[in-house]
DNA sequence: GTTGATAATGAAAATCATTTTCAATAAGTA
DNA sequence: TACTTATTGAAAATGATTTTCATTATCAAC
Protein backbone atom coordinates (compact mmCIF):
# COMPACT_ATOMS: atom_id res chain seq x y z
CA UNK A 1 0.00 0.00 0.00
CA UNK A 2 1.53 3.66 -0.94
CA UNK A 3 1.90 6.15 1.30
CA UNK A 4 -1.00 8.08 0.09
CA UNK A 5 -3.24 5.04 0.29
CA UNK A 6 -2.40 4.71 3.85
CA UNK A 7 -2.95 8.20 4.72
CA UNK A 8 -6.59 8.13 3.27
CA UNK A 9 -7.16 5.14 4.92
CA UNK A 10 -6.44 6.62 8.59
CA UNK A 11 -8.95 9.31 7.38
CA UNK A 12 -11.64 7.16 5.96
CA UNK A 13 -11.05 4.98 9.84
CA UNK A 14 -12.30 8.29 11.51
CA UNK A 15 -15.24 8.53 9.53
CA UNK A 16 -13.88 11.92 7.06
CA UNK A 17 -14.56 12.15 3.90
CA UNK A 18 -12.31 11.33 1.01
CA UNK A 19 -12.15 14.61 -1.26
CA UNK A 20 -10.67 16.14 -4.49
CA UNK A 21 -9.35 18.66 -1.64
CA UNK A 22 -7.92 16.75 0.48
CA UNK A 23 -6.16 14.38 -1.98
CA UNK A 24 -4.88 17.35 -3.71
CA UNK A 25 -3.38 18.57 -0.12
CA UNK A 26 -2.14 15.40 0.55
CA UNK A 27 -0.24 14.95 -2.85
CA UNK A 28 1.46 17.98 -2.08
CA UNK A 29 2.63 16.83 1.48
CA UNK A 30 3.92 13.56 0.74
CA UNK A 31 6.07 14.78 -2.37
CA UNK A 32 7.47 18.08 -0.67
CA UNK A 33 11.03 17.31 0.92
CA UNK A 34 10.36 20.30 3.44
CA UNK A 35 8.05 20.97 5.67
CA UNK A 36 5.74 23.74 4.54
CA UNK A 37 2.99 26.09 6.47
CA UNK A 38 -0.01 26.35 5.10
CA UNK A 39 0.40 29.71 3.13
CA UNK A 40 2.74 27.85 1.22
CA UNK A 41 0.36 24.47 0.89
CA UNK A 42 -2.62 26.24 0.28
CA UNK A 43 -0.26 28.16 -3.38
CA UNK A 44 0.99 24.84 -4.65
CA UNK A 45 -2.05 22.79 -4.08
CA UNK A 46 -4.06 25.80 -6.44
CA UNK A 47 -1.92 24.84 -9.30
CA UNK A 48 -3.75 21.79 -9.83
CA UNK A 49 -6.84 23.14 -7.51
CA UNK A 50 -7.42 26.45 -8.54
CA UNK A 51 -11.03 26.87 -6.50
CA UNK A 52 -9.30 25.55 -3.12
CA UNK A 53 -9.66 27.98 -0.06
CA UNK A 54 -6.87 28.51 2.21
CA UNK A 55 -9.48 27.34 5.45
CA UNK A 56 -9.33 23.81 3.91
CA UNK A 57 -5.74 23.89 4.32
CA UNK A 58 -5.62 24.94 7.70
CA UNK A 59 -8.43 22.44 8.57
CA UNK A 60 -6.81 19.62 6.68
CA UNK A 61 -3.59 19.97 7.95
CA UNK A 62 -4.84 20.48 11.65
CA UNK A 63 -6.44 16.79 10.79
CA UNK A 64 -3.65 15.45 9.16
CA UNK A 65 -1.26 16.51 12.76
CA UNK A 66 -3.97 14.98 15.23
CA UNK A 67 -3.62 11.90 13.07
CA UNK A 68 -0.14 11.74 13.61
CA UNK A 69 0.65 11.87 10.15
CA UNK A 70 2.25 15.40 10.47
CA UNK A 71 4.26 17.04 12.67
CA UNK A 72 5.35 20.57 13.51
CA UNK A 73 8.69 21.26 12.89
CA UNK A 74 10.22 24.79 14.56
CA UNK A 75 12.77 26.67 12.65
CA UNK A 76 13.95 30.36 12.57
CA UNK A 77 11.91 31.11 10.03
CA UNK A 78 8.92 29.78 11.72
CA UNK A 79 7.04 27.52 13.91
CA UNK A 80 4.34 26.64 11.61
CA UNK A 81 5.64 24.58 9.00
CA UNK A 82 4.59 20.96 8.95
CA UNK A 83 6.63 18.00 7.92
CA UNK A 84 5.41 14.23 7.32
CA UNK A 85 6.15 12.39 10.37
CA UNK A 86 8.22 9.30 10.14
CA UNK A 87 7.53 6.18 11.89
CA UNK A 88 10.02 5.16 14.45
CA UNK A 89 12.45 7.24 16.52
CA UNK A 90 14.32 9.79 15.01
CA UNK A 91 15.83 13.24 14.62
CA UNK A 92 15.89 16.11 12.19
CA UNK A 93 18.26 17.34 10.11
CA UNK A 94 17.40 20.17 8.10
CA UNK A 95 19.31 22.52 5.57
CA UNK A 96 18.82 26.31 6.55
CA UNK A 97 18.97 27.45 3.05
CA UNK A 98 16.53 25.15 1.16
CA UNK A 99 14.62 23.47 4.27
CA UNK A 100 15.24 20.22 2.91
CA UNK A 101 14.59 17.78 6.02
CA UNK A 102 15.89 14.21 6.78
CA UNK A 103 14.97 12.20 9.22
CA UNK A 104 18.29 10.33 10.97
CA UNK A 105 18.49 7.73 13.50
CA UNK A 106 21.10 5.65 15.05
CA UNK A 107 22.06 8.21 17.73
CA UNK A 108 20.88 7.20 20.64
CA UNK A 109 21.65 9.40 24.12
CA UNK A 110 18.51 8.16 26.16
CA UNK A 111 20.95 7.71 28.96
CA UNK A 112 22.97 10.58 29.59
CA UNK A 113 19.31 12.32 29.45
CA UNK A 114 18.29 10.50 31.66
CA UNK A 115 21.50 11.45 34.04
CA UNK A 116 20.87 14.90 33.33
CA UNK A 117 17.51 15.00 34.56
CA UNK A 118 18.27 13.24 37.57
CA UNK A 119 20.91 15.14 38.65
CA UNK A 120 18.53 18.15 38.26
CA UNK A 121 15.77 16.15 39.90
CA UNK A 122 13.97 16.46 36.75
CA UNK A 123 11.37 13.38 35.24
CA UNK A 124 12.36 12.93 31.98
CA UNK A 125 9.39 12.95 29.52
CA UNK A 126 10.78 13.70 26.12
CA UNK A 127 13.26 15.44 24.56
CA UNK A 128 14.09 17.24 21.30
CA UNK A 129 16.82 16.70 19.21
CA UNK A 130 17.58 18.64 15.83
CA UNK A 131 20.18 19.59 13.77
CA UNK A 132 20.73 22.66 10.81
CA UNK A 133 23.47 22.79 8.15
CA UNK A 134 23.80 23.48 4.76
CA UNK A 135 22.53 20.37 2.51
CA UNK A 136 24.29 19.11 -0.53
CA UNK A 137 22.73 21.07 -3.36
CA UNK A 138 22.65 24.42 -1.06
CA UNK A 139 26.99 24.10 0.09
CA UNK A 140 27.65 24.15 -4.09
CA UNK A 141 25.98 27.17 -4.68
CA UNK B 1 27.90 43.80 38.73
CA UNK B 2 24.46 42.71 39.60
CA UNK B 3 22.71 41.31 36.44
CA UNK B 4 20.28 43.69 36.52
CA UNK B 5 23.46 46.66 36.18
CA UNK B 6 24.89 44.48 33.25
CA UNK B 7 21.87 44.34 31.42
CA UNK B 8 21.22 48.30 31.87
CA UNK B 9 24.72 48.75 31.16
CA UNK B 10 24.56 47.18 27.79
CA UNK B 11 21.18 48.90 27.15
CA UNK B 12 23.23 52.50 27.72
CA UNK B 13 26.19 51.40 25.89
CA UNK B 14 24.13 51.10 22.12
CA UNK B 15 22.56 54.20 23.41
CA UNK B 16 19.51 53.53 25.03
CA UNK B 17 17.86 55.57 27.81
CA UNK B 18 17.00 54.11 30.87
CA UNK B 19 13.51 54.01 31.70
CA UNK B 20 11.40 53.08 34.72
CA UNK B 21 9.34 51.03 32.12
CA UNK B 22 11.91 48.91 30.87
CA UNK B 23 13.85 48.35 34.47
CA UNK B 24 10.20 47.39 35.35
CA UNK B 25 10.55 45.19 32.37
CA UNK B 26 14.11 43.62 33.09
CA UNK B 27 12.90 43.10 37.05
CA UNK B 28 10.67 40.80 35.59
CA UNK B 29 12.30 38.84 33.32
CA UNK B 30 15.65 38.03 35.35
CA UNK B 31 13.52 37.54 38.29
CA UNK B 32 11.45 34.37 36.14
CA UNK B 33 12.15 31.11 36.53
CA UNK B 34 10.43 30.17 32.94
CA UNK B 35 9.93 31.52 29.43
CA UNK B 36 7.25 34.30 29.35
CA UNK B 37 5.54 35.52 26.46
CA UNK B 38 4.95 39.51 25.75
CA UNK B 39 1.55 39.53 27.33
CA UNK B 40 2.83 37.39 30.51
CA UNK B 41 5.71 40.16 31.12
CA UNK B 42 2.31 42.85 30.46
CA UNK B 43 0.71 41.57 32.86
CA UNK B 44 3.24 40.80 35.74
CA UNK B 45 5.16 44.28 35.16
CA UNK B 46 1.72 46.11 35.51
CA UNK B 47 1.13 45.18 38.71
CA UNK B 48 3.91 47.80 40.27
CA UNK B 49 3.81 50.11 36.87
CA UNK B 50 -0.18 49.51 35.46
CA UNK B 51 0.02 52.57 33.16
CA UNK B 52 2.37 50.27 30.92
CA UNK B 53 1.95 50.12 27.14
CA UNK B 54 2.09 46.15 25.92
CA UNK B 55 3.93 48.04 22.63
CA UNK B 56 6.91 48.81 25.21
CA UNK B 57 6.98 45.38 26.22
CA UNK B 58 7.16 44.04 22.59
CA UNK B 59 9.72 46.50 21.90
CA UNK B 60 11.65 46.33 24.85
CA UNK B 61 12.07 42.02 24.79
CA UNK B 62 12.95 42.71 21.02
CA UNK B 63 15.94 44.54 21.84
CA UNK B 64 16.92 42.81 24.81
CA UNK B 65 16.67 39.57 22.09
CA UNK B 66 18.89 41.73 20.01
CA UNK B 67 21.62 42.79 22.53
CA UNK B 68 21.81 38.63 23.26
CA UNK B 69 20.40 38.92 26.87
CA UNK B 70 17.04 37.13 26.22
CA UNK B 71 16.58 33.88 23.97
CA UNK B 72 13.67 32.55 21.94
CA UNK B 73 12.42 29.37 23.70
CA UNK B 74 10.36 26.50 21.42
CA UNK B 75 7.65 24.77 23.57
CA UNK B 76 4.17 22.93 22.80
CA UNK B 77 2.83 25.64 24.52
CA UNK B 78 4.11 28.41 21.99
CA UNK B 79 7.11 29.65 20.38
CA UNK B 80 6.76 33.46 21.47
CA UNK B 81 8.59 32.86 25.04
CA UNK B 82 11.58 34.50 26.12
CA UNK B 83 13.89 33.15 28.93
CA UNK B 84 17.05 35.23 30.10
CA UNK B 85 20.25 34.05 28.39
CA UNK B 86 23.22 32.53 29.54
CA UNK B 87 27.33 32.57 28.87
CA UNK B 88 28.72 29.78 27.28
CA UNK B 89 27.26 26.61 25.62
CA UNK B 90 24.29 25.00 27.33
CA UNK B 91 20.85 23.07 26.84
CA UNK B 92 17.61 23.59 28.50
CA UNK B 93 15.56 21.40 30.58
CA UNK B 94 11.87 22.67 31.12
CA UNK B 95 9.07 21.36 32.88
CA UNK B 96 6.30 20.51 31.17
CA UNK B 97 3.90 21.49 33.80
CA UNK B 98 4.96 24.96 35.43
CA UNK B 99 7.30 25.90 32.70
CA UNK B 100 10.45 26.49 35.38
CA UNK B 101 13.51 26.07 32.68
CA UNK B 102 16.92 24.96 33.91
CA UNK B 103 20.43 25.66 31.65
CA UNK B 104 22.47 22.58 32.13
CA UNK B 105 25.99 21.78 30.76
CA UNK B 106 28.08 18.93 30.47
CA UNK B 107 27.09 16.91 27.77
CA UNK B 108 29.21 16.93 24.26
CA UNK B 109 27.66 15.44 21.35
CA UNK B 110 29.55 17.55 18.87
CA UNK B 111 31.42 15.29 17.40
CA UNK B 112 28.38 12.50 16.83
CA UNK B 113 26.54 15.60 15.57
CA UNK B 114 29.60 16.11 13.01
CA UNK B 115 29.34 12.42 11.96
CA UNK B 116 25.85 12.55 11.52
CA UNK B 117 25.94 15.10 9.26
CA UNK B 118 29.07 14.25 7.57
CA UNK B 119 26.77 10.64 6.63
CA UNK B 120 24.41 12.76 5.26
CA UNK B 121 26.26 15.02 3.00
CA UNK B 122 25.25 17.80 5.15
CA UNK B 123 27.25 20.93 6.20
CA UNK B 124 26.67 21.22 10.16
CA UNK B 125 26.24 24.71 11.56
CA UNK B 126 23.95 24.02 14.45
CA UNK B 127 22.36 22.03 16.79
CA UNK B 128 19.08 22.13 18.87
CA UNK B 129 18.95 19.90 21.85
CA UNK B 130 15.86 20.16 24.70
CA UNK B 131 14.76 18.09 27.44
CA UNK B 132 11.17 18.49 28.70
CA UNK B 133 9.74 16.62 31.96
CA UNK B 134 8.29 17.26 35.49
CA UNK B 135 10.48 18.94 37.89
CA UNK B 136 11.17 17.82 41.32
CA UNK B 137 8.03 20.48 42.59
CA UNK B 138 5.74 19.54 40.00
CA UNK B 139 6.43 15.65 40.79
CA UNK B 140 4.95 15.82 44.33
CA UNK B 141 1.78 16.84 43.01
C1' DG C 1 -28.71 4.41 -9.69
C1' DT C 2 -31.35 7.34 -6.66
C1' DT C 3 -32.08 9.42 -2.15
C1' DG C 4 -31.05 11.59 2.08
C1' DA C 5 -28.32 12.62 6.17
C1' DT C 6 -24.61 15.15 7.17
C1' DA C 7 -19.58 16.19 6.54
C1' DA C 8 -16.93 19.36 3.94
C1' DT C 9 -16.22 23.53 1.50
C1' DG C 10 -15.18 28.46 0.70
C1' DA C 11 -16.51 33.42 1.22
C1' DA C 12 -16.88 36.62 4.50
C1' DA C 13 -16.72 38.14 9.15
C1' DA C 14 -14.56 37.78 13.53
C1' DT C 15 -10.72 37.28 16.43
C1' DC C 16 -6.04 37.48 18.09
C1' DA C 17 -1.20 38.76 18.05
C1' DT C 18 1.95 41.90 16.45
C1' DT C 19 3.48 46.19 14.07
C1' DT C 20 3.09 50.89 12.64
C1' DT C 21 1.87 55.65 13.21
C1' DC C 22 1.96 59.75 15.69
C1' DA C 23 1.47 63.34 19.11
C1' DA C 24 2.83 63.90 23.86
C1' DT C 25 6.36 63.06 27.25
C1' DA C 26 10.71 62.19 29.53
C1' DA C 27 15.87 61.24 29.53
C1' DG C 28 20.15 62.86 29.38
C1' DT C 29 23.52 66.10 27.69
C1' DA C 30 25.20 70.75 27.27
C1' DT D 1 17.81 75.04 33.11
C1' DA D 2 17.13 74.36 28.17
C1' DC D 3 17.24 71.60 24.25
C1' DT D 4 17.53 67.58 21.39
C1' DT D 5 15.72 63.47 20.51
C1' DA D 6 14.61 58.70 22.17
C1' DT D 7 10.70 56.69 24.32
C1' DT D 8 6.06 56.08 25.38
C1' DG D 9 1.14 54.57 24.88
C1' DA D 10 -3.30 55.08 22.37
C1' DA D 11 -5.17 54.04 18.32
C1' DA D 12 -5.06 52.35 13.74
C1' DA D 13 -3.19 49.02 10.60
C1' DT D 14 -1.70 44.64 9.44
C1' DG D 15 -1.33 39.60 9.03
C1' DA D 16 -2.41 35.08 10.49
C1' DT D 17 -5.74 32.04 12.04
C1' DT D 18 -10.52 30.79 13.46
C1' DT D 19 -15.47 31.00 13.32
C1' DT D 20 -19.84 31.37 11.04
C1' DC D 21 -22.95 29.98 7.73
C1' DA D 22 -25.22 28.98 3.42
C1' DT D 23 -24.13 25.88 -0.34
C1' DT D 24 -22.26 21.67 -2.17
C1' DA D 25 -20.53 17.01 -2.32
C1' DT D 26 -19.70 12.41 -0.25
C1' DC D 27 -21.16 8.07 0.82
C1' DA D 28 -24.16 4.77 3.05
C1' DA D 29 -28.70 2.93 2.69
C1' DC D 30 -32.16 1.85 -0.11
MN1 LIG E 1 16.05 10.85 20.61
MN1 LIG F 1 25.22 21.55 22.37
ZN1 LIG G 1 19.56 22.93 1.00
ZN1 LIG H 1 7.46 22.27 37.40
Amino acid sequence: MQTKEIWMAKLKEKGMRITAQREAIVDILLTSEKALDPLEVYDLTRRSHPSLGIVTVYRTMECLEHLGLLQKVHQACGCNKYLKLKAGHHHLLICTNCGRAVYFEGLNFEDQFEKVAENNNFQLQDHWLQLSGLCGRCQKI
